[in-house]
DNA sequence: CTAGAATGTTTACGGTGCTCACATTAGCCC
DNA sequence: GGGCTAATGTGAGCACCGTAAACATTCTAG
């Protein structure tokens, strides 16, 4: 079903919606994701997103959720199921990539006063609550999973930010990996089962 | 020396732009922060601010300036000269804290794609690195300091972001206070006294 | 005292979020 | 099919915003 051009209705302008702000936001930084240039950029005048989004926050809110869904598939993709610490190193690593890779999306995803009444985004981030939760669980089965799921997330959360803000200097990507790497062990060596050697634990 | 309502001239319409920005940040939150509101707050026409602030970004830049100093002033209340594990612990406590009672602030301090070529920002968030680094390093002055006052900020860094977030739920300050406290303490743990696996503890 | 530098005002332009009345169309029931 | 209703897109318009340029006022140095 090709989307006829010259329609009066559109067929899709939720999505549509979606699509072009994400574009813009990559393209241009947040500065850039308007609610007339998104239209624009659907080819749809500028009241007509709001017959599907309440408000700008509400689409800001559909685009950071999907920017859960596609952390959540970075994630996996670094490792499918992880179940040892290097493999939720591994994972770690992937986070904070994912943030250096697409700032402005992470930055809407966790940068901003969020609408905590959104579903969509409710759901999203719990569903990365849950997997977080899951693999250090996997990993650590005898430890205090939901404080060393707490540490790990905001170790690697703050990683994340510090690095977006410039506050870390790091020159590469591998630079950064690095580091990302080295913290995480550490704190995983600590609420680990105890008895394991840090050899274990090497990447 | 009294401001005189009725002159031409404001007297300190810089210092009095941060101070009404800071105000309007606090009670209504970042999307209040507007050049026009500021210059209303301070009783000058529209364009008024531009003597003494180039864009919006650059006033916005002055009162994150001013959030470090704010920060760093209350760090060094939780505990002026921080020497011990504990004492470390209550400092990172204070500044989750910070976030969490002043949260447009801390957006705008952290949450923000920055002007890196503000010197009144570098400088302020040059002495937190500075000061961080300085308690770290006579907290575990056999540790590898740098490594550790990383660890330890972005950990304190990603607490507060997440609890802002909502991501984390945390009914009572108490309750964050204690999670903080757990959190830190795991990590410090491992890399603090000697006796440890040597050589890796380094980042 | 006076000239020029600083500082504040006015006006104006284009962009933005958002609302409302209106136009068009899709889908359903007969 | 034919027509009714709800869904969807349009257009004009409001209030606000950031910013610039020309102008007015005041401070200050010589």
């Amino acid at each position: 079903m090709r989307p006829s051009k010259a329609t009066y209705h559109h067929g899709d302008l939720r999505a549509a919606c979606v699509s072009a702000a994400m574009e813009l936001l990559e393209e241009s930084g947040e500065s850039a994701l308007s609610l007339r240039a998104v239209a624009r950029r659907a080819g749809v005048s500028p009241a007509a997103p709001y017959r599907h989004y309440a408000d700008r926050e509400a689409l800001v809110s559909a685009v950071a959720a999907l920017g859960y869904r596609e952390l959540a598939e970075r994630l996996v993709a670094a490792h499918p199921s992880p179940s040892t610490p290097e493999q939720l190193t591994s994972v770690a690593v992937a986070y904070v990539q994912f943030a250096l890779e697409r700032p402005a999306l992470f930055r809407i995803m966790f940068g901003e006063p969020c609408d905590r009444d959104n579903d969509e985004r409710i759901a999203a981030t719990a569903a990365v609550t849950l997997y977080l939760r899951e693999i250090v669980g996997r990993a650590f089965p005898e430890a205090d999973t939901e404080a060393m799921a707490t540490a790990t997330w905001a170790l690697v959360h703050g990683l994340a930010f510090l690095h977006l803000d410039g506050k870390l200097a790091a020159p590469t990507p591998s630079a950064v990996a690095e580091r990302v790497t080295a913290a995480i062990q550490v704190l995983l060596r600590t609420m680990g089962p105890p008895g394991l050697e840090p050899g274990t634990y090497r990447l």
